[in-house]
RNA sequence: GGGGGCAUAGCUCAGCUGGUUAGAGCACCUGCCUUACAAGCAGGGGGUCAUAGGUUCGAGUCCUAUUGUCCCCACCA
């Protein structure tokens, strides 16, 4: 007996053992197959901190879609996934967990917080892998990789190898933005800057010389200590004849230089500026020009360092109360103004950053942004949408270098060792050198810092297939196929791996780089912890479905753009699977237990041609639209497929057949074209649709490695959908008729057609009857046309004799509206028709469809006027 | 300061290289338990496509300016 479904969809019974049926198939498996093409995707690794949120699900989504339709087209489709290890993240999480054990990282030492380390991300680290699961994605698990495994730390340090062998890599004394809450240094990238009500503290500096004083406003009082000069610009006339001489710095006394430097503004403030190069990126690079000194004031926790007793100790904020409090009482301050600035933050704990001065590790940018400027300018690496790649060529053409050491225990160490008796560097990328490469002495240790988490990342296309080894994976399925990330992230990554893979493999690591945007929620806000408006996809999926959740997410999607996360939308998709569930239950229902036909009859009647037909532009434009990466058009040109052409057309017309002679073509072509859209739809809704394609007839074992459809030249009957299109119209004119009328379905009435395409309302009749309430069909014969209500369609004129409903002076006025509204329709066609310039300018195809249009009006125009002048 | 997005029905959004009468979903109104589905069916109302110019035979679509709004980058202390 053919299987029963449920009336009502219900996605948890379903959705765990269909993943699970997937997963024993191995059908998310890829392998090099020198008979296929390769199409690959590599998962943006998520954080193995990270708990699955509306963005991933977005992400994660497309990315399934695009390879399941892949896999279906024949293509060897690789899906790699992974989890990243996120070391400032990771590490903060350690430490809060071992506070609450009353523990440091110093308690515990380096291998013990690596231990823990470890043990946290065993325990933790796959809980966003499995909730990947539940959403259905088709990633090939046997390859899963992670950016601290063996493999990925092998290419890490390659990589590192390489580019201090040539000099890219250096390690430097630079001003870097510091954490204190995270004690770390990091890039330029990862401080967010925010607008922070603060105030202008306008100071006066006497001049050592007692000849009086310079005014200068700051923002940062307690950098003071810190100042090692006072500037001006040099064309500043007000201040040329102080260049030169020396000012004491208040409350420190220390004799500073007035400098002239370009970098002054003349407009803003007083044109004076205190320069701190210890802590302000400008202030730096003036004191380099200027060769000042560099007097670092703060600790890595940001308090006042010993240097100052009387504010040592304290933290940068209740130095600043303090400096002000004492610059007020020695007569320094001159005013107070309130003053709105922006100040950068740490992109994880959002603790404002202290610029300082420290010994770091930099990647030299500038030669490794050239090719990776050029990949994109000659499209080799393509952004989806376009308009991306001027934020990623602003970056790259005014990269600076990036600062790659962390002060963090989770991560890649740097592997490179100092030597304690000559000071000199050794790099050693396997294992640990015995001794030092220049002196040989064997007191050397390795630095403590470990490498930015972007800098594994940013290898993941390529250490993820094997490299630096030329595997046959990496020779297969590198250089990948798409990147699909949001735009958050262009700069952090995408552009990474891009100059990455240039520089490493000498291949681009995608073509496309397809982006998306925010998924925000129902008022248009970013969702956040911090809000509280943060939606769980697995709460949407527990609820609604995986399937739900994903069509609700490209729902109305486009490249680039964000997109709202609602109630309304999801619940919609529900109903759509259900809808989908009860056609697929309609199907079944009306299949013999014997019936396995999955081919087409060989006679097809005229409705199963305008199905055929309208299902094979479906296939052409849906393909088309996925391939371009117009996910939310392909969807809805997929939905609207099976809910109006199918469901509510197709399955309807195939009611007045079932029961009679052409039934078993009727159900041959239910079983195709559904199964055909089945397909269509499997990437967006991976588990319904195998749900259904296993219980009609099919053959292979799964939809995810069934055949993708094709268009085919055999299935464009044109003519044929033109001419049931003759009969839909008056289908669906003669319900509006009665709709207005207020005719109850079951109340049938007879129906009179005039036309000239008599055969094809022949063939139309029995539709008529069953979707149009006619009792009775008659095609162009004599009768009584008196008091009959008329109902115009370009291709006919139908009389319905309902004589005892119609009020004939409504029906004259509403006929005489209808020829109104025609004619205004037909002047203007009429004008345009005239007008030589558009005869003349538009192409061909466009003066005839125009030509055609006017000539349907005229004859409807025609009908219109015959009718009202027989009513008279 | 530089760059970019968006502005279309009450709401959320589609609308590809300019070409019929601008679409969908939700909401709203009317009528239906029509034997797959009330998570459904049939029908309906509702838009001077932000504003002002321009290019064109033709502009929601291209150009310029304006307004509003959001974002990214820079960071004048």
């Amino acid at each position: 007996m053919r299987k029963e479904l449920d009336k009502t969809y219900d996605p948890a019974q379903v959705e765990k053992r269909v993943y699970q049926f997937w997963l024993d198939g191995g059908y998310f498996h890829a392998e090099v197959n020198p008979e296929k093409k390769p199409f690959t995707i590599v998962i943006p690794p998520p954080n193995i901190t990270g708990k699955l949120h509306m963005g991933h699900a977005l992400d994660n989504t497309i990315q399934d879609i695009l390879i399941r339709m892949k896999r279906m087209q024949g293509y060897e489709a690789l899906w790699m996934p992974g989890t990243d290890h996120a070391s400032i993240a990771t590490e903060v999480k350690i430490v809060e967990n071992m506070r609450a054990e009353g523990l440091s990282k110093d308690d515990v030492g380096r291998d013990g917080f690596l231990e823990r380390a470890w043990e946290w991300k065993k325990n933790y680290g796959g809980t966003i892998v499995k909730q990947l699961k539940t959403l259905g994605c088709s990633c090939d698990w046997d390859r899963e990789r992670f950016t601290l495994d063996e493999g990925c730390s092998k290419a890490v340090r390659k990589v590192f190898a390489e580019l201090y062998n040539k000099g890219l890599i250096y390690r430097g004394e630079r001003i870097i933005n510091w954490c204190p809450k995270c004690g770390t240094s990091i890039s330029d990238a990862e401080v967010e800057y925010e607008d922070q009500a603060g105030h202008f503290w306008h100071l006066r500096y006497p001049l050592t010389d007692g000849s009086g004083w310079l005014e200068l406003a700051t923002t940062r009082p307690e950098t003071l200590l810190g100042d090692t000069a006072v500037a001006v610009n040099p064309k500043d006339e007000r201040y040329t004849s102080y260049i030169g001489k020396t000012v004491t710095l208040p409350l420190v006394g220390r004799e500073i230089p007035v400098v002239a430097d370009e970098y002054v503004d003349m407009e803003f403030g007083t044109g004076v500026v205190k320069i701190t190069p210890a802590h302000d990126p400008n202030d730096f690079e003036v004191g380099l020009r200027h060769n000042l000194p560099v007097i670092n004031v703060m600790t890595d926790d940001a308090k006042i360092t010993e240097d100052y007793p009387k504010y040592a100790g304290m933290d940068r904020y209740d130095a600043r109360k303090a400096i002000v409090a004492d610059l007020e009482e020695g007569g320094f301050l001159v005013r107070v103004e309130d003053h709105e600035h922006n100040v950068g933050t740490c992109y994880r704990c959002h603790t404002t950053v202290e610029p300082r001065v420290s010994l770091q590790w930099f990647v030299a940018m500038k030669e490794l942004a050239k090719p990776a400027i050029e990949a994109v300018k000659d499209g080799d690496v393509r952004f989806v949408p376009e308009r991306f790649d001027k934020n990623y060529f602003h970056w790259m053409e005014n990269i600076r270098d990036w600062c790659i050491s962390r002060q963090l225990w989770w991560g890649h160490r740097i592997p490179v060792w100092y030597c304690d008796d000559c000071g000199k560097d050794t790099l050693c990328v396997d294992g640990e050198p015995k001794c030092c490469e220049h002196c040989h002495s064997e007191n050397i240790h390795q630095d403590p810092d470990t490498l930015d988490t972007w800098f594994s990342s940013a290898l993941w296309p390529f250490s993820t297939m094997g490299w630096p080894e030329e595997t046959p994976e990496y020779n297969y399925f590198y250089p990948t196929n798409v990147l699909v990330t949001g735009y958050d992230i262009i700069t952090f990554w995408v552009s990474r791996m891009i100059f990455s893979a240039l520089a490493y493999t000498g291949k681009k690591p995608f073509t496309d780089v397809v982006i998306h945007g925010l998924v925000r929620d129902a008022l248009g806000r970013k969702m956040s912890k911090s809000l509280g408006n943060g939606i769980d996809p697995l709460e949407i999926i527990d609820t609604f479905g995986a399937d739900a959740l994903r069509l609700a997410l490209v729902t109305g999607i486009s490249a680039g753009n964000d997109t709202r996360f609602t109630d309304e939308k999801v619940t919609s998709c529900r109903n759509f699977a259900n809808k989908l569930w009860n056609a697929a239950r309609f199907v079944l229902m009306n299949l013999p237990e014997d019936f396995n036909e999955t081919e087409l009859p060989e006679e097809l009647a005229l409705e199963d041609k305008w199905l055929l037909s309208q299902y094979n532009d479906l296939v052409k434009a849906a393909t088309e639209n996925i391939e371009n990466y117009d996910i939310g058009v392909a969807e809805q040109k997929i939905v609207d497929f099976i809910w109006d052409t199918y469901c509510s057309w197709y399955i309807e017309l195939a009611k007045a057949r079932l029961q009679g002679e052409s039934a078993d073509s009727a159900r041959r072509v239910l079983v195709y074209v559904l199964t055909g859209v089945l397909k269509l739809l499997h990437p967006f809704m991976p588990f319904i649709t195998e749900e259904i394609w296993q219980a009609l007839p099919h053959e292979g074992e799964s939809i995810m490695v069934a055949e993708w459809p094709v268009y085919t030249e055999e299935h464009c009957f044109t003519k044929e959908a033109e001419d049931f299109t003759k009969v839909m119209d008056a289908i669906k004119a003669i319900r509006n008729r009665r709709a207005e009328m207020n005719v109850p379905p079951s109340k049938k009435a007879k129906l009179f057609i005039e036309t000239d395409s008599g055969e094809v309302f022949e063939q139309g009749a029995p539709f008529l009857m069953k979707l149009a309430s006619a009792s009775e069909v008659d095609i162009n014969v004599e009768f009584d046309k008196a008091g009959a209500v008329q109902v115009i369609t370009d291709a006919a004129k139908i009389y319905i004799p309902m004589a005892e409903l119609i009020d004939m002076a409504k029906e004259l006025e509403r006929l005489n509206k209808e020829k109104d509204q025609c004619e205004k329709q037909a002047s203007g066609l009429e004008a345009r028709l005239q007008n030589p310039g558009f005869v003349n300018k538009a192409p061909e195809n466009v003066v005839a469809a125009e030509r055609d249009r006017l000539a349907k009006l005229k004859e409807r125009l025609a009908k219109l006027e015959e009718s009202i002048a027989a009513m008279k």
